[in-house]
DNA sequence: ATACGACTTAAACCGCGGTTTAAGTCAACA
DNA sequence: TGTTGACTTAAACCGCGGTTTAAGTCGTAT
């Protein structure tokens, strides 16, 4: 089975090395072997849990929370229904940002439309600001 | 014209006072005036200034650009083009964010998926975590 | 032999975005 | 008169998510 070092892991995942060992530490990470000087090695398993890691830590979950889940992981087919329950909450959290995001582009883009009209018929009257 | 207490402008728009303190601070808030006794006055300008600030944080915008941002504003028309520059690119990232989150949504609609169908037809084999 | 590059650790440090605390002022009401 | 309640300040504190530093250990190439 194949293993990659901290600075291929790093790489592969476009994730700084010191970020990995924090992980690590976060217990983010679990059982990551180590070779005969002490060097981790990372499987392709834990590549794998760091892609996940990585899009849930995308959409703004806390560590605290990542690592619940990673426990969960560990803990077998038991704890599915959490995993599930965990996901489903997640993913209403999730898209209930991209609807405040999305709303609060209205804002923006009436900025925008203000702002373009005023750089191109330029010198009116109607200043809102302050 | 009026104006608003701090505790009245908190309310209204759902701040807590510590953080409109802070915002005044950070110069998010110039120009507020205070009555006789040294209490912040909050006229209409500013709860619609506010309002602005609010939604440029619900799309993540840095405090520190949000203050570039005010005082341009205070600087009058000549920074328009800067505002408008400021509000494109703003755009922009808030898109880019917005799609990085809607594509991690995906990996979690998998896990929600897998999981869903483990819970209904329990006990199988092909456990790939960890 | 030695020097370099890739790794290790623990601990200190950082920026961000607030929140909390402690002590004080003031107006109104009982 | 005195005690609430709404406000004021400066400064300390907080959680989060890392990053940086300093000192050390390896294996390999010169």
């Amino acid at each position: 089975m194949k293993y990659y070092s901290i600075g291929e892991a790093s790489a592969r995942l476009n994730v700084p090395e010191s970020t990995l060992r924090y992980y690590e530490k976060k217990g983010l990470l679990p059982h990551l072997a180590r070779d005969e000087a002490g060097r981790r090695l990372f499987s392709e398993d834990h590549l794998t849990l760091l892609g996940i890691v990585i899009y849930l830590k995308n959409t703004h979950m806390p560590i605290s929370v990542i690592k619940q889940y990673v426990d969960w992981v560990g803990e077998g087919d038991r704890t599915i229904e959490q995993r599930l329950d965990m996901m489903k909450k997640h993913k209403q959290a999730v898209l209930a940002e991209i609807a405040l995001m999305t709303e609060s582009l209205k804002g923006i883009d009436k900025k925008i439309a203000r702002y373009t009209n005023r750089t191109q018929h330029r010198a009116q009257q109607g200043n809102e600001e302050c």
